[in-house]
DNA sequence: CGAAAAACCTGGCAGC
DNA sequence: TGCTGCCAGGTTTTTC
């Protein structure tokens, strides 16, 4: 589900919602593992911690990761396909006890904080996952990702576009892969490459410098966009306002099978499949 | 070694 | 109304 744009969407939903003076005070997991096993004892231990070491300072994003920052340690939340966060304004006691109860299938975590504020984590794949660490830890944990398309760093663009010459796999598999650049899911793929005219086949040596350059602009427009509209939701994406995300309507291939090319009027767009993964494209306008 | 395929999960939908 | 097979926004592990 969430590729960069929706995580950013909740980043800046949190950011902007959540009180500036919110000390976590409980956690309480409905199961013990999701993709890996949820590190309950490890934030049982951090919440013997002083009231200022369990203040939230602040939400941030790296990648598809959503990270909640406190003075010396990180609670990372990786959404998979399907995980979702959502805002309620209840204690955590009142919440579990509450009839009809409020708790769905497939809520497996939630946090809560003082003033009456608890997160829900609710992902019916379980292809999410939660890991705490120290701050001093974040940059190896991270240490495998590759560059953030938000952010402007000629050198790493530079060592990106050499990492793609060198390879002879498609550019739509590059694209995707986050040890390359990170953010860029199934979707925004399709829509990046639609966008840049470059056929999703194309193989990376193949890619000449001007069309990295372009590529990379036409990601980063995409991501803005989507961000502007709140994400996309195919089937279940909400943000943690429970509010869904309106890019979607704006989807130039993705899942347009069949239906006539908005740019060129001529052909109709095209769905094959890259890496085990639908991959939406317009035959004659990209090359 | 790199690249493709399978695996991890649940739910929804088309087709019989 | 079932039942079956396939598909889904991600990532890691296994296989070729």
């Amino acid at each position: 589900m969430p590729e960069l744009p929706e995580v950013e969407v909740i980043k800046r939903f949190l950011n902007k919602t959540l009180p500036s003076e919110l000390v976590l005070t409980q956690v309480k997991a409905f199961r013990k593992d999701l993709r890996y096993p949820i590190p309950v004892l490890q934030i049982r231990r951090f919440l013997k911690a002083s009231l200022k070491e369990k203040k939230l300072k602040y939400m941030s994003r790296r990648g598809k990761a959503l990270v909640f920052n406190f003075l010396n340690w990180k609670l990372i939340s990786h959404l998979g396909m399907s995980g979702e966060w959502r805002l309620i304004n209840t204690s955590l006691q009142e919440w579990m006890d509450q009839a009809p109860n409020q708790k769905r299938k497939h809520d497996h975590f939630a946090i809560e904080f003082n003033q009456n504020l608890c997160l829900i984590y609710c992902d019916p794949r379980r292809f999410g996952y939660l890991s705490f660490i120290r701050q001093q830890d974040f940059k190896d944990y991270f240490a495998n990702y590759g560059i953030e398309p938000l952010e402007d760093n000629l050198i790493l663009e530079t060592q990106l576009y050499q990492k793609i010459f060198n390879s002879k796999s498609p550019i739509k598999s590059l694209l995707m892969n986050q040890e390359y650049i990170v953010g860029v899911g199934n979707i925004y793929a399709s829509e990046a490459l639609f966008e840049s005219k470059i056929h999703p086949l194309r193989l990376g040596h193949r890619i000449r410098v001007n069309e990295f350059k372009k590529l990379l602009f036409c990601v980063r427009q995409i991501l803005n966009q989507a961000i502007v509209k709140g994400g996309s939701t195919i089937k279940s994406y909400r943000n943690a306002n429970s509010e869904s995300g309106q890019f979607q309507l704006s989807h130039k291939v993705y899942q347009r099978e069949g239906q006539i090319c908005l740019i060129c009027g001529k052909a109709s767009i095209q769905k094959i499949s890259i890496t085990g993964r639908s991959t939406f494209f317009c035959n004659t306008c990209q090359t």
